[in-house]
DNA sequence: CCGATATTCAACCATTTGGTTGACGTTTGG
DNA sequence: CCAAACGTCAACCAAATGGTTGAATATCGG
């Protein structure tokens, strides 16, 4: 399940701190790690669990790899989320009906897959 | 840091279902196990993990304890994907408009209470 | 009072996670 | 061509996670 993944590497704050970094500009690997006071593996791996859960993109331009900020990925969780922060007491059927709709609408815009 | 403990509990699947079970009513912990495969310990064990990121409260009454969805304790999380997100006004307006939806249901459930 | 019910605790286990280090393959610039 | 920079890989480690069982603790109903 994608929410998995997504809640999950939002669980830790240095993914956080990067997310929050990537929302500013795309960076290479070694200028995000830069001002952890971790090793450069960690981090490595850190914008792999992030990539995974699609919150990052990157690609490799020459011997440097661009990472990207996919705030799409988020939209689901987010979503999730509201329901609950904002509406108490929100009828389950129709909000998973809704759901249902909202996620089909999201499979059509990544034909590519 | 409480977004650390929020987003690490909504990262597990089991967890995300007793809070949508929450959502229709207040459960016992028995009655929270109930549906899953799994032991009532690790229920009891999730239901802790929750309660730790102030998603759930639970109150003792007799041998029984009650649990109790705490939709606030969202808003923190929810508000710093959101700044994330310019997430698409699609997805906002046809929230909106199943939230007016849902809310006269519930209007007129509750009169039927 | 006694047995059943509700829930947690404690010990244990396998797996995952978050970190380290050192070696490795590419790409680049001089 | 060679050294330096970029990034990952592999092996390793400690700690956390998610699950199990069985015993323990309250509390209720009769």
């Amino acid at each position: 399940m994608p929410l998995d993944t997504v809640f999950a590497a939002l669980g830790d704050p240095t993914r956080r701190a990067i997310l929050a970094m990537l929302l500013e500009d795309d960076m290479a690997v070694t200028d995000v790690a830069d001002p952890f006071e971790m090793s450069l593996a960690a981090i490595s791996k850190h914008l792999q669990v992030l990539t995974a859960a699609g919150l990052v993109s990157q690609e490799k331009r020459g011997r440097v790899k661009w990472c990207k900020l996919e705030p799409d990925a988020m939209r689901e969780a987010s979503i999730w989320m509201q329901s609950f922060g904002q509406f108490e007491a929100v009828n389950l059927d129709d909000f998973e009906r809704f759901l249902a709709t909202e996620l089909q609408d999201d499979a059509s815009e990544l034909s590519s897959d």
